[in-house]
DNA sequence: TTAATCCTTATAGTTAACTCTAGGTCAAGT
DNA sequence: ACTTGACCTAGAGTTAACTATAAGGATTAA
């Protein structure tokens, strides 16, 4: 079976060896084989285990919280609730996120028309007497 | 005129008094203005302005860009382009996020029902025969 | 007036997630 | 044989963003 080096897998992944080492270093890599002299042999489901990896990362999660998935996905079916469980709250969170970022996409779609506004005009003073609230600070 | 108090701020705002003398420290709110003893007065606008850098702050930009946009601000009209690029960017950057948090949402969906199948038979096996790709290690 | 409850500064400590260095091993090429 | 470059570990250093502590000053309520 085809194995990657770290350097291989840092690649593909967008990351560094040291990312790498260190999320080993933090349990988060307990399936990954070596060598006899201690060289990771990465598998190509060790790939789509640390995609996973980072997924839950791009949520927000922290390293502790993933190596807790980790452990359960090797303790087996036992656990099959708590990862089911996690994989639900992490959905709710990603809505909320999206839902938050839509409300800073208008805050912030606000500004540049205020300063597209200011910028044609030359000057901010053109939103100064604007009293009906279209303008928010500063 | 009506002030309040950093430990009023702090709870309408949903952050520590810490958080906000962090904030000041790094040269978040020059505009905030003091009593004869040095405590602070926030106004009305300087809570809006507190909201902006909130927003600023959930798209993920450092506190350290937050402070380059306040010190514009205090420049006054000659940095309308920059402050008009700076959302601009950060709009794109949000939207980027967005789409981001789509593709993560996809895989975590994924897994739910994964295992959610999984659950339902007792056992992860129910996938292991699966060789047609709608389903993703671990 | 005295106690409580704010506020202040300066500075130290914490946490997460890297990021790097030092010193060493190993396999391939010249 | 030797050099090059990628790998290894242990452990130190970095950065951002808080978070807390110590020591003290001001304001209010009994």
């Amino acid at each position: 079976m085809k194995t990657f080096s770290i350097g291989e897998v840092a690649k593909e992944l967008n990351l560094t060896v040291y990312t790498l080492r260190y999320y080993d270093k933090e349990g988060l890599m307990p399936f990954v084989e070596r060598t006899a002299s201690g060289t990771r042999l990465f598998k190509k489901s060790d790939i789509d285990a640390l995609r996973v990896i980072e997924c839950l990362k791009s949520t927000g999660m922290p390293i502790k919280e993933i190596k807790n998935f980790i452990d359960w996905c090797s303790d087996g079916d036992a656990t099959l609730k708590q990862r089911y469980d996690m994989f639900m709250e992490r959905k709710a969170n990603v809505e909320a996120q999206i839902e938050e970022l839509k409300k800073t996409m208008e805050l912030i779609e606000h500004k540049c028309s205020y300063y597209k506004t200011a910028l044609e005009a030359g000057t901010e003073e053109i939103h100064k007497n604007n009293k009906i609230g279209t303008s928010i600070t500063p």
